[in-house]
DNA sequence: CTGAAAGCGCTTACAG
DNA sequence: CTGAAAGCGCTTACAG
């Protein structure tokens, strides 16, 4: 910076202030001090200037998720949204029920002095987290099932929406009887696709008996056994609707214990979108949201606050929709 | 750090002593400090900190891989290696084949003065990469499928021990007409698992005849198609090794497509131990890594390396091994 | 619109 | 075994 300085005949200070584009430096100035910045390839050193601001160029990603690909999917969305800003992506695992969740993760957020954090669900749904960052000026995304928060701090897709149409979908085929496997408590997801599942299926005067709904733990495991209850009733549900995309891989694995045909006998529908779903024979027929271009707006969010521009709005919902692959047919009469 | 230093009646230099494990402090006075910072729930900022040493608390994990699942996992042994060590963890996405990858990964180093990298496959077999590491004075730590580096700077699987042990499993089954599915060129595992496939093989007697080998790229789609090919063949193969669980699950659907049956009519294994190995239906007979266990190792060989400790020959090397489930089966008559 | 001084929280020589 | 001075590379007041 010195050399830099030098160089153009100014003070440290006036490239500091090019640097963080501040107004009061002449046209002129700010374009030679920007040329020779580019000429000498001068990056500023991230660690200086984070101490001279009292706050890193770090955002955290604070996870704790069962779904590796919505993680890794994710990440990517949001170190393409932070390229070249300068900003850099810390990764932090944690366990939201260990007794120390909640002070672990504010001492890693105040010994970073983090810019902000982008909290993956169900974490994001925890409003004391939200509250203490917060309290520590630590700017923050919460990704979501739907609008839990203000635009600025939020990126949702609309699963309630998406399962409305799964559910009608259903319907229009003809299944009346339909088994329903929700998400465990905890996940705000769970509300969520649940509640538009009955309200897709209720605009065709289709009802879901309580002993056609079961709780799941969004496993592969607890699909299977979800499965084999609903499977048991009599009469039979024809369709199967599975919270998510491994919870549905468990409806195929019961469903074939018991010599059942996918689509001829159950029709099966998941949701994520993972790319199981198109290992499953046959393809499963499931919901998918834009996990990607949900990580990229969430840094867009982070960035906007980073230079102080206003919130943008119409960068935090994202639609979920139905892709209609093999696993549901009509009804069986 | 000035609070400590004035309650515990010594200079700021002492306490950082005390901080860096200076062996030139009294015991009672480091007694004395480290009381005081527990009481004051005092940590150094790694800001500060990384200011004055020239090099920040980071690690960098670079990665440019198919396989989402290893790399959760892999990040979250990392993680758990490195938790309370003070160092963390920054992802870094990349695209091996862009023209500016190499330097646009030096930048990253450079710009945040990671302490260390911890690549993975294939990145990490990319020598000029490593040079440049080396140059920068940057630790590393290269994940892979072979002894590629230093026990210091590496972590391995046993990748062709265990497709040797794949290969055994289908001779002793009694299958001859064996079909390959390589890994694309480019990934050093391509070898060592065709290696230790073709070597099991021959313990046994049994050739693997080019037409019988097969190019594929670790994904789905390019299983089918190297499914397709084989099956084809006449006489048919009775069995099939698929590279990674990615290319099983190709073979499993193109079985299906023509009417064969998994175990009876053809037997699959597969390579990664991944979820969807005990998705598919049959359940795939795979090869299982340590990948928790060897993102923790990496994290340790660089924490031995930033408290000067020697290399731990020992923790370089974690044996892959095959699990036998229900895609294998007796060849057919 | 621009600059000289002081400071962010730590560490490295250099003395004692 | 311990301390006073200078510095890491930047920014925030404060002047002009």
């Amino acid at each position: 910076m010195n050399d830099i300085a030098r160089l153009a005949g100014v003070s440290k200070k006036t490239v500091s202030r090019v640097l963080n584009n501040s107004p009061f430096v002449r046209e002129e100035t700010r374009v030679k001090v920007n040329e020779l910045m580019q000429e000498m390839g001068y990056t500023p050193d991230p660690q200086a200037r984070g101490l001279a601001f009292r706050r890193s160029f770090l955002i955290g990603m604070v996870f704790d998720n069962p779904n590796a690909q919505m993680v890794v999917t994710m990440q990517e969305g949001v170190l393409a949204g932070l390229k070249g800003s300068g900003f850099e992506l810390v990764v932090h695992a944690c366990d939201r029920n260990a007794p120390d969740f909640l002070p672990e993760v504010s001492a890693f957020v105040e010994r970073q002095k983090l810019f902000g954090v982008i909290l993956l669900p169900p974490i994001s749904e925890n409003n004391a987290l939200v509250e203490m960052l917060q309290e520590r000026g630590c700017h923050y995304v919460r990704m979501a099932s739907a609008v839990i928060d203000e635009p600025g701090n939020l990126v949702a897709s609309t699963d309630s929406l998406a399962t409305a149409e799964a559910a009608k979908h259903l319907a229009k085929l003809g299944h009346t009887r339909i088994g329903f496997i929700a998400g465990p408590p905890g996940f705000r997801s769970r509300a969520e696709r649940r509640l538009g599942f009955l309200a897709g299926l209720k605009e065709h005067g289709i009802d879901l008996p309580a002993r056609y709904s079961i709780d799941g733990a969004y496993t592969y495991e607890s699909g299977i056994a979800a499965a084999e209850k609903l499977l048991k009733l009599n009469p039979r549900p024809t369709a199967i609707f599975a919270s998510n995309d491994e919870m549905a891989a468990g409806v195929y694995h019961a469903a074939r214990q018991l010599g059942l045909s996918i689509p001829a006998d159950l029709s099966v529908v998941g949701f994520d979108d993972t790319p199981v779903s198109r290992r499953l024979w046959p393809p499963l027929t499931t919901v998918r949201w834009p996990i990607h271009d949900m990580g990229r707006a969430a840094a867009q969010h982070l960035l906007n606050a980073a230079s102080d521009q206003p919130a943008d709005d119409d960068n935090a919902v994202f639609p979920a929709f139905l892709v209609e692959r093999d696993s549901t047919a009509s009804a069986p009469k």
